[in-house]
DNA sequence: AATACGGGGAC
DNA sequence: GTCCCAGTATT
């Protein structure tokens, strides 16, 4: 048996019940591999169903609007993925008529539809020969033949993929496919792989070699800036003020409070004192909910400060709105703002 | 060729 | 803390 027969063999007998692996489905296999981009399948599984039930074909996604979207994918992260696929439902329902594309060349065009995703729904939803490259296969591949190329590397990336296009199985590409990212996901994982049970170990230059810990090279550069944001909520009896952010910069297009950046950690007195709080007029903090938060993204560490103010602003900046405090649920929030406003409102 | 883009889980 | 997750778009 080659490597591949073997891969699907072992999958055949382990693999996970998932929902989206019972269909053919071009949407339903869209929406779970947007959803799963980057994305664990335990975190990604309720939002898959939740999108599922209220979408239940890509006419109803096409009639939602952006701030619904949103709201559904409120704390999944790598929003644009949500808007994205707005667009892209949009288009596929203006385009083809409903009918989701399942050719790799038509869905390489799509938003939000890169060479992983667009191999995925062809191979799984019309079973088309293009070989995947996800995290797990970068992991598999490179272990198992011993190529020690960064894989985040563009000469990495074309030689990954010039070796999953080499072992794949051209007659049943779905089946492969699935199994080299189950076999990455439950197996040859990241940290303490089980090598002992590995099916294919005899042939795994990793394992023959004793570097499976070493295997894939990745070369990191990223670089991640400290921000710190001072939230202001200003509220009464049934009204807060709220702010709908722009896009250029994180959580594009989302709901969060009156934000006052700086570039240092301020103490709340001094945030006061900052110039653009004239437009508060004369205000007192009512409550401060000391204590700093820090959030942590990608590339960024926020570090962040919630002020309860005692008096509406007397300006209204770009983007702030006088939100009913029954429709805040409602809006879709960045994680830590909707746990902050959760907790003082209790919804 | 680099960098931005979330949030969570495993170790 | 560090790494990584069924990656993509933009610069």
């Amino acid at each position: 048996m080659d490597f591949s027969a073997q891969l699907i063999a072992w999958y055949q007998q382990h693999k996970r019940d998932l929902p989206w692996r019972n269909t053919t489905d071009a949407y339903i296999i869209w929406l779970s591999e947007i959803i799963l981009q980057q994305t664990r399948v335990e975190q990604g599984m309720p939002y898959f169903y939740r999108f599922a039930e209220r979408y239940p074909t890509v006419t109803d996604f096409a009639a939602a609007s952006e701030d619904e979207v949103l709201r559904l994918w409120q704390g999944l992260g790598y929003y644009s993925r949500g808007r994205n696929m707005l667009k892209t439902a949009q288009l596929v329902q203006e385009e083809y008529d409903g009918k989701f594309p399942t050719t790799y060349n038509e869905l390489i065009k799509l938003k939000g539809v890169g060479e992983y995703t667009a191999a995925a729904i062809s191979s799984f939803s019309a079973n088309e020969a293009r070989a995947v490259v996800d995290g797990n296969v970068y992991r598999v591949l490179s272990r198992y033949f011993g190529v020690d190329e960064p894989i985040n590397s563009p000469k990495g990336k074309k030689l990954f993929q010039q070796i999953a296009d080499d072992v794949l199985d051209k007659q049943r590409p779905a089946l492969h496919n699935q199994a080299m990212m189950e076999f990455g996901a439950m197996l040859c994982k990241p940290k303490n792989p089980a090598c002992g049970i590995c099916p294919v170990k005899l042939h795994c230059e990793a394992f023959k070699h004793n570097a499976i810990n070493s295997l894939p090279v990745k070369l990191k550069t990223i670089k991640i800036k400290k921000r710190f944001f001072n939230y202001l909520l200003i509220f009464d009896d049934k009204t807060v003020l709220m702010n709908k952010r722009g896009d250029g910069d994180i959580w594009a297009n989302m709901y969060d409070l009156p934000l006052v950046e700086t570039n240092a950690l301020l103490e709340p007195m001094d945030v006061l004192q900052l110039p653009e709080m004239t437009k508060f007029g004369k205000t007192n903090i009512l409550k401060d909910n000391s204590g700093v938060i820090k959030h942590v993204l990608t590339h960024q560490q926020l570090f962040i400060r919630f002020l309860i103010l005692d008096k509406f602003p007397e300006k209204l900046q770009d983007g702030w709105f006088y939100a009913n405090i029954d429709d805040l649920e409602k809006l879709a929030m960045p994680k830590c703002v909707f746990i902050f406003i959760k907790n003082i409102f209790n919804f």
